[in-house]
DNA sequence: ACAGGTCAAGTCGTA
DNA sequence: TACGACTTGACCTGT
């Protein structure tokens, strides 16, 4: 099974490459001219465009062909302050130039919207927002000229003290959803609420592609873990009739007592007995790393590849990209 | 230059 | 019903 790393938005080794700067509303409410303050916005967006760029070219470097493209690259789009801006229209070249990088490494860059979309929430507004949002990753993949199938990875949403009717709430709601925001989603199992299985489920009866979090699934899980392991065909299967390969997300505990929260980097353990057994099931897949040193944790997984790799069964390729062999 | 408080958005648990 | 926690980087204000 070839695998490719990839890491989350930012960089600890590249300097001042913030892809998220922004500003508050507070601040823009203040600025007495709206235009200039639009013209503000545009510029930290077109520097978190360029700071992308740089961070591109820091993988290319290195061999990193997996890639979080930061969901805040343009500060307080959709926000009621900025409502009319025509933002893509300045900033097109940059996201152009962004999409030549991306596609001539020959990487797989996708985003992870926040927390504030919520498919399956009661409340209508939150749920025209979310489509919302939606409509602007959407708006940015196609600048940039990727085609935005399963290019955004959502959680299931909230339980609201009653997860079955939350599932099928969500059901409901997917009827609402244009196709062209349905084709573009991918959703993830989370560490508190939605299991792996209730995700499996939910994204097998929608059609949509799953990414496991493993471990999300070590902090929330019915049964016992190892599970997971009869779930597997299931779970690559759900990648069948996508044009990407089958992507997951993997970070360790930062301790004992807060196992939910990210550590630094990725401890082998957690990462590569799993990935000898999902060997069995998928020639490809695509890792995202989701720890605190961002890409450090990837180079840092990579050298243990080199260092130790021979003797676990896995064979070094180049930069984050590696073949394991089902154990 | 630096520390500490604040920030658009949603949901959950506690009071 | 109201509020802090969650989680988190970046901004803002005061020193």
């Amino acid at each position: 099974m070839e695998v490719h790393l990839g890491h989350v938005a930012m960089s600890v080794h590249v300097a001042n490459a913030s892809p998220s700067r922004t500003m508050t509303a507070k601040r823009f409410a203040t600025i007495a001219d709206r235009e200039a303050g639009l013209r503000k916005l545009e510029h930290l967006a077109e520097q978190n465009i360029e700071s992308c760029i740089r961070l591109l070219y820091h993988n290319r470097a290195h061999d990193i062909k997996f890639f979080r493209l930061s969901s805040r690259l343009i500060p307080l789009v959709g926000h009621e302050l900025t409502e009319g801006w025509d933002y893509m229209k300045p900033l097109a070249d940059a996201f152009a130039k962004l999409g030549t990088v991306i596609k001539d490494d020959n990487v797989r860059a996708d985003f992870h919207p926040d927390h504030f979309v919520v498919l399956n929430s009661p409340r209508r507004p939150v749920f025209e927002t979310s489509l919302a949002v939606l409509r602007h990753h959407i708006r940015m993949l196609e600048a940039m000229g990727i085609p935005p199938r399963h290019r955004c990875v959502l959680h299931v949403g909230g339980a609201y003290n009653n997860k079955e009717k939350a599932i099928q709430r969500f059901i409901d709601n997917w009827g609402e959803v244009p196709e062209e925001i349905r084709s573009c989603l991918m959703l993830e199992n989370d560490d508190k609420i939605f299991t792996a299985e209730d995700t499996l489920q939910l994204s097998e009866s929608l059609k949509i592609p799953m990414v496991l979090d493993i471990h999300h699934h070590r902090c929330n899980h019915q049964g016992e873990e190892d599970d997971i392991l009869h779930l597997l065909p299931r779970i690559v299967e759900r990648w069948s009739s996508s044009p990407l390969p089958m992507k997951m997300h993997i970070s360790s505990p930062r301790g004992p007592e807060d196992k939910r929260s990210h550590a630094d980097y990725i401890n082998p353990d957690d990462l590569f007995p799993f990935l000898h057994k999902l060997a069995r099931y998928t020639p490809r897949v695509d890792v995202m790393v989701e720890a605190k040193k961002k890409d450090d944790a990837v180079l840092r997984l990579a050298q243990w590849v080199k260092e130790e790799g021979e003797t676990n069964g896995v064979r070094f390729i180049n930069g984050g990209s590696f073949e394991i062999h089902p154990k």
